[in-house]
DNA sequence: AATGAATGAGTCTTCATTCAT
DNA sequence: GATGAATGAAGACTCATTCAT
């Protein structure tokens, strides 16, 4: 989907391969094949990383991977981090537009925040190599986590502190705490069933606690 | 401390220089030169791990900062992979002892997860260094985040889950949902404070975020 | 002008398209833009050598210049190295066709040599690219200089050579020395003067040396 | 006679090997060849580059020249191109030391200039490693030749205009050229004799053109 | 035990060249 | 003929680890 030497998200245009051809015909298997390439790097990026850590990866593995040639990765990516970064990206701002989609349709903000715990293990939890990812990689150092965190996971957390904010609003939620502390809260207890279900074999399918976590979060442990 | 090639926490053994001289004060002496240099190898592993990370941390950086040549720090360890995992091993015994002993002169299962939680937060926020490795370094890859996940952080949840377990005979806790996951929304919670900690400039104190979060284990979002 | 896999300055002939085309007109235009592209190729080619040497010259750079696509250079060179070759040629053949044209008209071998000397430091200091490249690039190793040493400079050396031998002859230039070393303290001695001039800002303008490096040449320094 | 990581010409000190070892038969064989491992490194890059050329030289031909691991060379030189100036620098103070040596015992700035012209054919002739250097890959281009330009050859063309300025001051030498043009027609018809010597198989040997190039110098072509 | 010079395997990245369209 | 995406060989440099002293 993305030419070489102009990589980064473009709006869709044709393949160089099929530049004036419109034939539906032709765009077949084939084409389809070029047409993806940025994608089958991007793809092959992700589950090599996953399988060995980033810096055990080699540019090479994922090359194979996504039957291409070494070299070519670097027609449509700076280098190595830049592969991670714009793999890491692409991920989330999927995950949060999907977020944000299904939470519109959702009622009150204690069901906003059952709906986005279900979405998010949901996400992570369909995709294990997605997972080893943001859970292994993302905050390996400072060098991927502080601009990612930055940029992205502010956005997840405005997400579920302006819900919390609303439910204080609307009476529902406990006054006297800060939305942006309860927000840190609710991402780390699912972060970390997160994490528990790609290391050990967890008793409960990982799309189930979702339930439980915001139970906790929502009710607290106290009867 | 460590005979060279056998790393890996040994008893106390005399340094091999005591071997033949076998004069108790010079033994002693010595024997406390050797404990020395394996704890200041350590003490800069964990500054040069938190400073550059694992990977870009050099083991020449580390035996510079610990004053020792290079080839020393392979008389003490293994390799540069058990300098962390050993590091870690460390300092996660001593946040466990010290937690277990602090614990056990507290009351109730509530205050107990009120006192661990201040104790976890103290802990990292009084060392940058050692939070950001736990935060970044450790989880970075299932090579080390696994094996320390099982033996390490199962402490942890036991820990926690037994506290929860304890609330819910003693009544005070709401039956109905796994200690485990409990312990894990507990930890996940807490940990997110210190990730988010270090990311960015936060404008409540890490110490004074346990509270917080507590209220929000013990009590929930909603009133 | 060239075909494809057989540059190397080949006699006009007419492009593939007018093969089948056959308008006469349209050929002649045809003819002239192949002309022009093989000659926009090997002004690109000295001007992106002269600006980032030989080496770090990129056959892409070259190719932006000439507004071409970089796989269209293969069309009419064969390599990068012929492209300099040819270049280097071409350049020299113009220089000494001018040389041995302006020469003729003068009259005694020292006013030939004086003459020379002009055109010499004219030509490379009226195109900054073209010095730096016979001074820098075209000596870069004996893989270029050596071949172009033999077909082309030995050319000039004749030149001067015969001169000289001619001022010997006619009695002005005293005998007893080689006319071949003294054409090569004539093209040294100018030779680093475009160097000089290339490297430094020099007090003195470089087509103004010429008459000084000869009067040294012709009267030596001795009075 | 250099430790790594403290290369660039140092005093003369013992090799880590040899460090409190006095013994004189112990400097036998072996001890040399660890003390000179710096010059060994060095005289291969000469030899390899003089042979190959600067770009098409690999680190590794060095290596195994020097009989040392690719590894070695970067504890001692901190790049290729570091390996390649630092040679160059070496060389060059070496014949400027030798120069300014001999020239103190010699005579008249006429005597200067031929006794100058000896030694400077005599070192490039004596070392046909060297005069590939010198001439080929020295003036490669501006990376390489402006910065020795300006540090090194100032130091030549110095010591030649001022024996040139002496020759005019003392009535020997015509007025009315600089000195400094004088200088570098002496420099450039040397310059082309090495040339001229490397790539052509000549009916003289170099160090027998020194009188005849300074006879031109120094007298002139006209009689 | 301590040293630190030496090793050499390991890899990202570049770029001249090719070739399917 | 022209294009430019794809190729893949090639190489400087790093650094964990070893080992002679």
């Amino acid at each position: 989907m993305n030419a070489p030497k102009s990589s980064k998200r473009q709006t869709k245009k044709s393949t160089p391969r099929s530049k004036s051809i419109a034939a539906s015909t032709e765009s077949g298997a084939s084409a389809q094949a070029e047409r993806d390439k940025y994608k089958r790097i991007l793809d092959a990026a992700v589950a090599i990383f996953a399988e060995k850590g980033f810096n055990a990866a080699r540019i090479s593995d994922v090359a194979t991977r996504a039957s291409v040639a070494a070299g070519t990765i670097y027609l449509y990516f700076k280098s190595k981090d830049e592969l991670l970064t714009v793999a890491m990206q692409a991920i989330f701002e999927g995950f949060m537009a999907r977020a944000r989609a299904e939470l519109q349709s959702t009622g009150t903000p204690a069901e906003k925040l059952r709906q986005l715990a279900r979405i998010h293990l949901e996400h992570l939890g369909s995709n294990r190599d997605l997972a080893v990812i943001s859970q292994m990689e993302l905050r390996h150092s400072a060098r991927f986590l502080a601009p990612f965190s930055r940029q992205q996971m502010a956005e997840y957390f405005a997400l579920v502190g302006d819900i919390v904010r609303q439910g204080q609003d609307q009476g529902g939620f406990r006054p006297g705490f800060l939305p942006e502390i309860a927000a840190k809260c609710y991402f780390g207890a699912l972060d970390e069933m997160v994490t528990s279900w790609l290391l050990n074999q967890p008793v409960y399918p990982l799309s189930d606690v979702a339930e439980s976590v915001v139970d906790i979060i929502l009710l607290g442990l106290e009867s």
